[in-house]
RNA sequence: CGCGGGGUAGAGCAGUCUGGUAGCUCGUCGGGCUCAUAACCCGGAGGCCGUUGGUUCAAAUCCUUCCCCCGCAA
C-alpha cells in the first residue's frame, strides 16, 4: 500500500519538492498552500505556485486562511506522513503530531544555521561559502527541529540568489527522495539541533532591499547579488529609485567619490565604490523599463557622469 | 475611480511648460585614416512623435477618448 502523504507548500522551491513526490508515486491525499492573493497593479488574483502544480496533477488543495483552527480537512485525509516546504504558516502541534510518520519539513540552509523565510538570501548576502539543505522534524518553534538528513551545496563567488535557489531546489528534492523511505521503515536518526550556534534569516525587508554605497565592495556586491533575482536591490539617483537587476564588481584603486557614476568600464555602468566599482549590466530607473549599460549610458547614463548614487 | 512616471528611427533618451524645418548618444550601411582597432574623421538609410476626436493658418507640443508599459502602495 502506498504511503499517503500531505503536502504543503507556497512558492516555487515548494514544486521540486512536491514534484519529487509525485515522480517518486506516492499517494499524494492533499495539498495545503496559503490563499490566492491579490497581486500587482491591477490586483488580479494569483494561484500559488504549488496550487498550480497541484491543479496540473489533479490533486486536492486546500487553502485555510488560517490553518491555526481550521486544520480538520487534513486530517479527514488520514495521511501516513505530512511533508511541507515554505508553507507560510505556523502549523498546530495536533495537526503535526497525527501522522503516524509525523511531520517534516525541507528547509533551504544548513540547520542550525539561518532559520526563517529567507535563507538563500542570507546566506548569500552574508557572503557564505556554502549552504545546503535540511530536513528536519516539525515542532512548533520555527526550523527548530531534530534533523535527520542534510546536504551540502557551495555558493560560488558570483551565484545570485537564482543561482542557489536553482541548485538547492534539486538538492532537497534529492535528499527527500531518498529521506522519505528511511522514515516508511524506520531507520530515520534524528539529531537534536546546536541551540548555542542557530542564527536566522529573516524574510527580506523593504529596508534589506536599500543597498548601502557606503559599505565596502564585497559587502555592496553579495548584498546586491543576494537579492537577485528577487526582490532585487536598489539605490538612489537623486530621488530616483535605481533597481539593480544584474552587476559586476572590479577592485581597482580610484579617486572617485563614493557612489559616483563614472561610465562603461568593461562593458558595464560603474558605480565607484569603497575598493573599486561595482558594475551594472543590467538595471532599471524608477518608472521606467529594464535596460542594459550601453543603453543606459546612452542617454540617462550620459548625463549623470559625475554625479553620484547614494 | 489608491498615488506617481512614461509611450518620439533598431535601442536608450531630449524636445512638450512658451504650438512654427524631427534632435542627441548608440547601433546599422557606405567611404576615409591607420601596421592595426572596439579608436578617430566623413557621409547615408531608417519616424503616421501609442490611439480617438477636437482647437488652430499651423499640433510631438494645447484639450479629449481609449490602449499599453513601469515605479510605489496594498
Amino acid at each position: 500500500m502506498k504511503t499517503k502523504i500531505v503536502f504543503m507548500g507556497t512558492p516555487d522551491i515548494a514544486c521540486g519538492m512536491l514534484q519529487q513526490l509525485i515522480d517518486d508515486d506516492y499517494d499524494i491525499v492533499g495539498v495545503v498552500s496559503q490563499p490566492d492573493k491579490k497581486v500587482g497593479r491591477k490586483q488580479e488574483i494569483k494561484m500559488t505556485e504549488v496550487k498550480q502544480l497541484a491543479l496540473q496533477h489533479q490533486l486536492d488543495v486546500f487553502q485555510p486562511l488560517s490553518i491555526k483552527d481550521d486544520y480538520q480537512k487534513i486530517m479527514d485525509w488520514k495521511p501516513d506522513l505530512i511533508v511541507t516546504c515554505a508553507y507560510g504558516q505556523f502549523i498546530p502541534q495536533k495537526l503535526l503530531d497525527f501522522p503516524p510518520l509525523g511531520s517534516i519539513n525541507v528547509h533551504a540552509s544548513l540547520l542550525p544555521k539561518l532559520r526563517g523565510g529567507a535563507p538563500i538570501h542570507w546566506a548569500i548576502i552574508q557572503g557564505h561559502k556554502e549552504t545546503g539543505i535540511s530536513i528536519m522534524r516539525m515542532i512548533q518553534r520555527m526550523d527548530a527541529g531534530a534533523v535527520m538528513a542534510q546536504k551540502t551545496v557551495p555558493i560560488h563567488e558570483d551565484d545570485t540568489t537564482g543561482d542557489v535557489y536553482e541548485k538547492l531546489k534539486a538538492c532537497g528534492a534529492e535528499l527527500l527522495h531518498d529521506s522519505i523511505p528511511k522514515l516508511i521503515d524506520q531507520t530515520a536518526e534524528f539529531i537534536e539541533q546546536d541551540e548555542k550556534t542557530a542564527t536566522f534569516a529573516y524574510n527580506i525587508a523593504k529596508e534589506d532591499e536599500k543597498i548601502n554605497l557606503d559599505s565596502d565592495i564585497d559587502s555592496i556586491y553579495n548584498h546586491i547579488r543576494g537579492l537577485i533575482p528577487f526582490p532585487v536591490g536598489y539605490f538612489y539617483h537623486d530621488d530616483k529609485k535605481i533597481k539593480l537587476h544584474k552587476v559586476r564588481k572590479k577592485l581597482s584603486d580610484h579617486n572617485h567619490q563614493i557612489g559616483e557614476c563614472c561610465g562603461i568600464i568593461d562593458c558595464g555602468y560603474a558605480i565607484a565604490v569603497k575598493g573599486g566599482y561595482i558594475l551594472l549590466d543590467e538595471l532599471q530607473v524608477e518608472g521606467k523599463g529594464r535596460v542594459d549599460a550601453q543603453s543606459f549610458a546612452n542617454a540617462q547614463g550620459r548625463a549623470w557622469l559625475n554625479t553620484c548614487m547614494h
